[in-house]
DNA sequence: ATGTCAACGATTCGTTGA
């Protein structure tokens, strides 16, 4: 089964890119994050028409997240568990049913920028760091208990980490980034560390592989990347892992996102 | 040399978010 998760930044901007690449790819389930609508307004024809079944949880203007899958999903539940005041769309998950079944979380984990700190070094409440960090503690125990579950289970998305050095192409400019501040990277061990395993760096070491590359400044043509789209795998999907990849030659393409599809095989 | 893109809601462009 081969499961992918793509940032396609707006659904609208995306409506011929995106189904060029379903058409490539031939993915059996997709994750996307910034579908940028809200779920009337989502073109889930031009994907049941390939073959897909459709979940959306999207919101006006910002951010939004889907699932597509050409086997029958069960069990949908929308938002990140934890905070009932939290309106943003950012969490999906649902229970795909192959040969095994497979609880399949699509996330959009903020981005935290600008980071406010107080003198002391906390982030400053109210502030899009101190969501930030909130938000992937609500994620830590949402994952122990899908860890707990013994079901196979894995996270996709954008992440919004850079979790080493070797994941970006100039890592001295990201220091004080929210994608890269040690409290950021800490919160994504924290959970990696509850027993998950990130699949790409399962398959590949080593420098130069990134999802994200900005509009601004020419960063693909110099390939100034970071990699910030990750999979998260339980003990019981990890067994079932044969591939991660990184679609790279998507950015290239005719009207990319600024993010390309990650990618990876289950034996399921 | 932050050099771009997307969505929105106001009026042909400014604001926000990334």
């Amino acid at each position: 089964m081969k499961i992918a998760t793509f940032n396609i930044n707006g659904i609208k901007a995306r409506i011929n890119a995106l189904p060029d690449w379903l058409d490539d790819a031939q993915p059996d389930v997709v994750v996307l994050q910034e579908i940028k609508s809200v779920d009337d307004a989502f073109p889930r024809e031009i994907f049941e028409d390939r073959g897909y079944n459709v979940e959306t949880h999207g919101q006006k203007s910002f951010n939004g997240v889907a699932i597509l899958s050409k086997l029958p999903l069960e069990d949908v539940t929308r938002g990140l568990p934890g905070d009932e005041s939290d309106e943003q769309a950012r969490w999906i998950e649902a229970t795909v049913v192959g040969k095994t079944a497979i609880r399949i979380c699509g996330l959009y984990l903020p981005n935290g920028n600008p980071v406010e700190l107080e003198p002391d070094g906390t982030p400053v409440a109210g502030g899009k760091y101190a969501y930030k960090l909130a938000w992937m503690e609500r994620m830590r125990q949402r994952a122990q208990a899908l860890l707990d579950s013994e079901m196979p289970a894995l996270m996709a998305g954008d992440y919004n980490i850079i979790p080493q050095e070797e994941d970006a192409k100039r890592p001295d400019v990201w220091r004080e980034d929210a994608l890269f501040r040690p409290e950021s990277r800490a919160a994504f061990r924290k959970i990696l560390n509850l027993g998950f395993t990130e699949a790409f760096r399962a398959r590949t070491r080593g420098p130069g592989h990134y999802s994200f590359w900005d509009y601004q400044a020419g960063a693909w043509n110099r390939d100034d990347g970071i990699r910030i789209d990750h999979f998260l795998l339980s003990p019981q999907c990890a067994d079932l892992l044969q591939d991660c990849r990184i679609d790279r030659e998507v950015r290239g393409r005719e009207k990319p996102s600024d993010h390309v599809p990650v990618w990876i095989e289950l034996d399921a």
